[in-house]
DNA sequence: TATGAATGAGCCTTCATTCAT
DNA sequence: CATGAATGAAGGCTCATTCAT
């Protein structure tokens, strides 16, 4: 990937991020990237083409964070899954904006053949994770739980805190001008209900 | 509200569902309502309008999930976040569309005195919630454990398997033509499992 | 005419002369007359149409300027010069907003029906100034001149002063909150004015 | 200013005169210009900046008309009237559509501001006839008459036969086919007539 | 390779008017 | 007689895209 392109992908997240797809034009974005507006055809063919290559460009971060873990055998089921916990919060940290954007998408209808590749990307970190619960419950190590579900917990308390900073100031009874994002021990505090959660509700006894 | 105001409404939650609101042409929902395109500026003034008074007619399934509870004063607390979650997912899987409309609007940074009265809608429920948790800290029946982040996780559930239909079923392993929120079985299955994680991770011992 | 319609039309003639005729509203005038929309269409059939009643009913004030002095056989034609004077700055300033919307039409080539029958009804005024002036020629009592440029001299003075209040107002040094055609001492230094203008360029000697 | 901004401004001014601003369509003028109808909005940003843009490109014309005369001292104060009034003359004839549009202008109270810009290059030529008058009147050499409504009686002339051809025809007797505007003899005609008013009017003697 | 100019399609909205009552 | 509801047409404007250079 040329610097051009990485450049305009970069800008392209966050008006994206701020306004959707749909309530983003070429031009706010070639003036916010101080590129010719015929630049974003030029490079990427179109608007959804650039869409599409932002997500393959921006999605490289999903990846890798399983990878690490199953080479490691001396780790146990729940410690894997604190350093997925960790990893996981780390990188949605600090990819936040381009997060918003995969679930603006993931909301809607349009693009069907982008939501599929969004979630061929996603998905098989939940696989496995799944794998993971799956067999610690086998190794008698967990409890006999719902291990979709329980992802579907651990992802969606990620995004409820993610995808909208007012409500998540709210919850949190925080003023509307805290960033919880860039505060190392709200990170911190996130990491720990997860793995105080996993533990509590995984571990037998 | 007349019947013609809340058909226009009716079908506009499915198209804002699908395309957003930046997707969504009054072209589209006229057509799709069978009404003549003057129609939603003569009702409601603009289509930003619509969309703010289609949010007051709708979010009235969210009020009232909290009231009942707090008039029983015989419910323990964890008898109490039972009935919530019951009611809840009952509630949500009825209005799924427009809870994905709220959804979309809470991503974005466009329309933000909306977002601020989605939020006021929306965030009474959560702090009912927090006051039930907290009283069954305070009264020692439960655990003492991060409330915010443990009604993230209750509500990320929720969101995490009802905003995106395609995601949900990738993580239950079902095939694409599933719908799984029409199935009651799921629905059962959703609300054992957070009340499973609920009595687990709350309750002492 | 019925008391409806001439209500609708005494708020016709502000708002015409406000915003011209395209830039009026049937809804704006509804709402400044305080009638249904549908009263414009229902009393004169359109917008077009009202109109021209507008025209019809407030160009009364047109007629009978000359007609009196017709009459009175014992004036020279310089005092019924005099006279007209006083007579159309009085009338002119009264009916200032009818006045401005006649002008706006002349100014334009939409409706050119509806210029015709302007024309018929101010042009007899015109014709009957040019025969006292061209009988004071023949006379000998007057110079001779030219008679149609002199009218437009003449009526050319009053519309530069009525049309436009700002301009008005530089030309004078007034400040822009003067109102020159409700200020009396105004209106006895325009009559004063043209008098003087017509006896020195008319009169012998 | 480039080709194409003057091609389309040439075009606004036609159809400016002929139907006002409220009354000419983008449509319209993209269709007499024979360009696109994005066009307009492409050079100018909107309807209303094309007219802003057209005003201060055409009205050029006015200005110059005074700081010649200025120049030139040994000119006495009648023998500056004179040129203004041919020159005046000569450059309204020529440019009688957007002197047109102007005055359309003054007649409403839409656009304020624009008014005001138009008062702005308008005035400076009354101010300048103005003191030429007082100084005549100081001097001794004119009689002491009232400046500012002698101006709006020499302006109120121009505007009379200028704006409205039918007008201008029934007062001269034409027929309706007649273009005063293009005949020398015409304009002549005009020239003398102020000329001969003026110098009778304002000299002594 | 890069870009300013240009465009057709579509946007939301407002319009004068008509209709059913 | 009067009016609220409804509508097709047209309004100004923005859009993603293409083209000539």
């Amino acid at each position: 990937m040329t610097d051009k392109k990485e450049h305009i992908i970069n800008h392209a997240v966050e008006l994206f991020a701020e306004k959707g797809f749909e309530g983003t034009s070429i031009r706010d974005l070639a003036a916010r990237a101080e590129v010719n507006v015929a630049m974003v055809n030029y490079y990427f063919g179109s608007k959804e083409k650039l869409f599409e290559a932002m997500v393959q460009h921006k999605a490289a971060y999903l990846k890798g964070i399983i990878e690490e873990l199953s080479k490691d055998n001396s780790l146990t089921e729940i410690e894997k899954l604190d350093r997925i916990i960790e990893s996981y919060v780390n990188k949605m940290f600090n990819n936040r904006l381009f997060h918003r954007v995969i679930h603006q998408e993931l909301l809607l209808h349009q693009r069907e053949s982008l939501q599929d590749s969004i979630i061929n990307i996603v998905s098989p970190n939940a696989v496995a994770i799944k794998n993971i619960i799956e067999t610690g419950i086998r190794k008698g190590v967990f409890r006999k739980i719902d291990p979709p579900l329980l992802i579907a917990s651990l992802f969606g308390t990620f995004n409820q805190v993610l995808l909208s900073k007012k409500m998540c100031n709210k919850l949190l009874d925080k003023n509307p001008d805290y960033i919880p994002y860039e505060d190392p021990k709200f990170k911190k505090r996130l990491i720990d209900h997860l793995k105080d959660l996993l533990h509590t509700y995984l571990l037998k006894n």
